[in-house]
RNA sequence: GCGUCGGUGGCAGAGUGGUCAAUUGCAGGAGACUGUAAAUCUCCCGGAUUUAUCCUACGCAGGUUCAAAUCCUGCCCGGCGCA
């Protein structure tokens, strides 16, 4: 029997960990390096699945485990007969396994951290070392300004719908992924802040790695789930490069059908951690960067061998007035291994683009890019019309994805047969 | 014509003697956004300028006062009512 999940690489490039290969599922084949469209509550925002087949172009989506357990509650999915039919993505899918939220609505709550870190960056003391345990209550979320709290054995999660109290633990997870029957799942993890306490990010990631563990064991007892998904491994240790070779040795010895890199990073060091791990990682399974999809980080990740990227960058910033678009220069990877198009955005809603009648971005041969002005775009954005926020959608996905596929491409014609 | 209410920054609309270059919303200018608490958030928005400060401003013109967007007088304009 084939798995349900199963990673051929096609070709490696000399001098450094790129490699391009094909993730093979049950609903398709995925294409890598690839990016990863986010959808986190089953909707990849404003976007319906045609509009994705047909001018976004993208292979795999990435819906989210927490939110679509909270609305519309997993049950609902699996007598839809999953995801697939559910949100009528005919395309391969993922679901993350609500890892982040433990980031997102804990310790980043109301704080505006990002899991990146630009530079040095504080540790913030009010980091517990120690995880609470128990004893937790609403209450106690408010006072702690967050609404998740983590202890050994999983997270207590206040909805940031509706208030009410949810427990997740990385059996319940994967429960959930299994009804959701996404092609890829998550093992439940928890994505620490960057200004987390060395202390504190090793305490996380072992945790992590407990969870893992359980992760494995809990999809293995579901033998339905076991021939169609398969399951991702997290590795975690933050921006500390002791604890991610730790960590990515710690999983390569677990039973998964592919690994994730997770948590948070600083800038700087992105290359150089991706580096670390994905040296140790073993090489005939797939590895997915987590959240984590700028242009210029795509690159990096590609260069450090990272398969497959999802990132609601060219969704959050194209409805906000962001346009990714080609400069028309090339620039040349650090290790000069091989050549891409450089990239900026502008910002749509700018004075200067009310009377600039060209294509939307005429380097670019995405639907939208072709067939739109950047004034016309202008106008929707001043006007409130949700067109805007729904056509910048269509072309900043489709500019990454296509982004992606070059550097694809790119290992496809410069680099020795594997 | 008489009576009455009102005329505030691009618009709407607060303020009704000093704490007012004037609350707030919209419009306008710019920025942010990386496993989506996000069709969101932040900053700027009379002029000159380095914070300070100065200048010009609340229909127009005078006046009262140490001090006026705020009080008084006249004028201009608008709504409503009565002729």
């Amino acid at each position: 029997m084939d798995l349900p999940v199963r990673f051929e690489v096609i070709k490696h490039q000399s001098g450094t960990l790129a490699r391009a290969g094909v993730i093979h599922t049950i609903h398709g084949d995925i294409e890598t390096p690839a990016f990863v469209v986010v959808g986190t509550k089953g909707s990849v925002k404003s976007l319906m699945s045609e509009d994705l087949t047909q001018y976004v172009g993208n292979q795999v989506t990435l819906a989210n485990t927490y939110h679509l357990f909270l609305q519309p509650g997993h049950k609902i999915i699996k007598d839809a007969g999953g995801i697939h039919s559910f949100a009528n993505w005919n395309m391969p899918t993922m679901t993350d396994s609500g890892g982040f939220q433990v980031f997102s609505l804990g310790a980043a709550f109301g704080k505006g951290v990002t899991k990146f870190a630009k530079g040095d960056v504080e540790s913030d003391t009010s980091v517990p070392v120690k995880s609470e345990l128990n004893l937790y209550s609403k209450k106690q979320a408010e006072d702690h300004g967050k609404l998740c709290i983590v202890d050994e054995d999983g997270v207590t999660f206040t909805s940031h719908i509706d208030g009410s109290m949810h427990r997740f633990t990385a059996e319940r997870s994967i429960e959930i992924q299994h009804a959701i029957g996404a092609d890829i799942i998550v093992a439940f993890d928890e994505c620490t802040s960057p200004t987390a306490p060395y202390e504190y990010q090793k305490e996380a990631m072992e945790r992590t790695h407990r969870w893992a563990k359980r992760s494995v064991l809990a999809h293995k007892r579901n033998f339905e789930a076991l021939r169609t998904q398969g399951l991702y491994g997290v590795v975690q240790g933050g921006r500390y490069m002791d604890l991610r070779e730790e960590s990515a040795k710690a999983l390569s010895a677990m039973d998964f059908d592919g690994f994730g890199i997770g948590g948070s990073f600083s800038k700087e060091d992105l290359g150089e951690s991706l580096k670390i791990v994905n040296g140790i990682l073993p090489g005939d399974k797939p590895r997915h960067l987590l959240g984590i999809g700028e242009p210029e980080d795509i690159v990096q990740g590609v260069l450090q061998g990272c398969d497959t990227f999802d990132c609601v960058a060219p969704t959050r910033i194209g409805r906000t007035g962001s346009i990714y678009v080609y400069t028309g220069l090339t620039k040349e990877t650090p290790c000069g291994t091989f050549m891409y198009p450089e990239t900026k955005k502008i910002n749509i809603r700018n004075e200067k683009f009310t009377t600039d009648y060209s294509l939307l971005d005429s380097l670019s041969d995405g639907y939208v890019a072709q067939h739109y002005t950047k004034a016309y775009v202008a106008h929707l954005f001043r006007a409130g019309e949700i067109l805007g926020p729904h056509l910048a959608s269509i072309h900043n996905l489709h500019f990454i994805v296509n982004f992606t596929k070059k550097l694809r491409e790119s290992i496809l014609v410069n680099s020795t047969f594997t």
